[in-house]
DNA sequence: CACTCCTGCTTAAACGTTAGAGCAAACGGG
DNA sequence: CCCGTTTGCTCTAACGTTTAAGCAGGAGTG
């Protein structure tokens, strides 16, 4: 059959760069029409395939650039059974300024691996914890994205522990001993942890020294506080300690500070699982008339930006949430190849960071 | 023709909650064989099309509950002929902690928006300022998003020129004067910067006054100077004032202030464009033994949530990033939708927010 | 010169969805 | 009892893509 010459004037001459009609967006079949080839001619052109002859290629990739052709993702993703983006899953988004920030870093480090590889990037939020059917399965199950990267669930999500034993493409944030199937990418909380608490201990000599934790229900606040007492133990001096529990906000932080300092009237050193507490901490000391740290030393964790900024600044735990970013994306990416991640649960090490609130630095 | 009683022995019996070969995603034809009818009339009873019989469509949806059936984007997307999702586009990524709280409230805002109308979000990053075809025009051509909010352009970025020419459903963070045609979603900086300056003068009675300010090829920082200037003029006082550029980042701004300090020995007062700079400001006037806000006084903007925790506590104006967001959203589904926003370019309000760095409060 | 093989394309089918047209049966009115 | 209307579904086509299969013509081989 002749190649039909192009439908009704569509283009009127070879004028370039007249695109199409406003709305109508240029389809393979344009570049054909305009090359005077089949659409699937162009479609293997494109492609680079070998069977296609050089003059056709150079034609076609000039037809499609001057015409402004970019492949339909959705046609693409119907015909490839899968999508080329990949969601991250946030929990319901009322947190605050910490919060938001881990999930900036994690952002910034996913979307670079995606970006390397050419995959869009779907944000998906969690509305509520148990919201029914959890919106990364509808994600998943829309092949709306074609795996997913859950920051911060709960230890005993439900959900969590139905989408690993589904084998769904997943990949966790944070550490899950317990479901050893699932592929993660966690935090070395209990080094970190160890890490800060004996540096109070060892090198500023603190011995009667307080823990805020978060809520036990979760496995970073877990990790956390067991690093602090493994810290203590190694540190091979006899310390005194308490815990107090807060939620991870600021003004739990405070309240648990004012715990503290209400029932261990001596204490020399707070030590908050994130460094938002440790904030909520400072304002509670310096409300009492305390230096920090003269009269009471001060660390947190997580390092996000913030703990950075304010007088004094905090001394806490790195927590390389960029680079989980990354990670957890690439692990994702060798899931969706079919390679199963080397090891499923990977953990990424974490950094002392010390500032001003643990004392003045050993020479 | 006989409903064909499903293929061959895909189901056994009629157990309930048996999904199927796990990497096999439901469709309509799966739910269509369980039920015993035809995929488009599964297709019209999911949607309660009038024409369907009220036990038909009971049973589909048992059916399609039971099977876990969710429906494929790729296929909604290409026979509707757009996908849904919108797409946020945020530069390029090299950004610090200020920078990310901004788009992370953005980002609250918009998915709060989204979520309401049950539209997937996309992140998109512009690689480079100039990366060829910018990323957004990539994933509005290709229909992987259905429309695009982009934060933060520049003032003469010629993309988002020729986006708006071509009439792209976009929305434009910032204001865009230049653009009448374009819609935008921007702050009222000029009222924001009047204000806070005012509040320098007038309260604090602070005449002698430096401003340091952003780049002057975006809008912002010039509408922020504008603002500054007007209220120098409006206060009613004889005042000095000197500028200085930054480029929004902390550094910068500690090389403003120390510029200032050399050049205006007897300033009063620092009014910084963002409370990045205000805060590289800040360092430097402590680095100098002088106090803020006894010597100096100090004024930010922006509000994202750190400026509360300096000391001392940053007064500054308050952008409302998470309802620029909404709207942003809800003027890109007017858009979508056909509607014109009424306002094509809307400016939302800031607000004043006093802390200790500009002195005692007004009693 | 007949044959096989290669080259370079075309045709057709499929992915999952929706919607308009079509059609059989039931139902009501004359 | 027959015809028109309504009801409730089925059939078909289309969205844009990729790819397997098919096919015409030319080149090379016997």
């Amino acid at each position: 059959m002749v190649p039909l010459a192009a439908a009704p004037s569509r283009r009127s001459g070879a004028g370039p760069a007249a695109p199409r009609a406003p709305g109508r967006a240029v389809t393979l079949r344009d570049v054909a029409a305009e090359v005077g080839i089949s659409q699937s001619a162009v479609s293997m052109a494109l492609a680079d395939h070998p069977r296609i002859g050089q003059p056709t290629k150079d034609a076609v990739r000039a037809a499609a650039a001057r015409l402004g052709y970019v492949p339909n993702s959705a046609g693409r993703a119907l015909r490839a059974g899968r999508s080329s983006s990949i969601a991250v899953v946030v929990p319901n988004t009322g947190q605050h300024v910490f919060g938001h920030l881990y999930f900036m870093h994690l952002l910034v480090g996913v979307t670079a691996e995606a970006n390397a590889r050419d995959v869009a990037l779907m944000v998906s939020t969690n509305p509520d914890e148990s919201h029914g059917v959890a919106a990364y399965e509808r994600v998943l199950r829309s092949r709306a994205a074609s795996g997913a990267i859950v920051a911060s669930a709960s230890i005993n999500d439900p959900n969590v522990k139905r989408m690993a034993e589904a084998a769904l493409p997943v990949v966790l944030i944070g550490r899950f001993p317990h479901l050893p199937q699932a592929v993660s990418v966690g935090v070395d909380d209990v080094a970190g942890a160890e890490q800060i608490t004996r540096h109070l201990v060892e090198e500023h000599g603190l011995t009667r020294i307080a823990h805020i934790s978060g809520p036990l229900d979760h496995q970073q606040p877990v990790d956390r506080y067991e690093g602090f007492r493994a810290g203590l133990a190694r540190s091979g001096r006899a310390c005194t300690h308490s815990l107090a529990i807060g939620d991870f906000s600021e003004e739990s932080g405070r309240a648990a500070a004012r715990q503290i300092l209400d029932s261990m009237t001596d204490v020399q050193a707070i030590f908050a699982a994130n460094d938002e507490m440790a904030y909520g901490a400072l304002l509670e000391i310096r409300a009492r008339g305390l230096r920090v740290p003269e009269d009471v030393a001060l660390a947190g964790y997580d390092d996000f930006g913030v703990s950075r900024l304010t007088t004094p600044g905090l001394t806490t735990v790195h927590v390389p949430a960029e680079d989980m970013g990354r990670l957890a994306a690439a692990q994702l990416f060798r899931l969706l190849d079919g390679t199963a991640p080397e090891p499923a649960q990977s953990v990424v090490p974490t950094r002392l960071v010390l500032r001003e609130s643990c004392g003045p630095h050993a020479g």
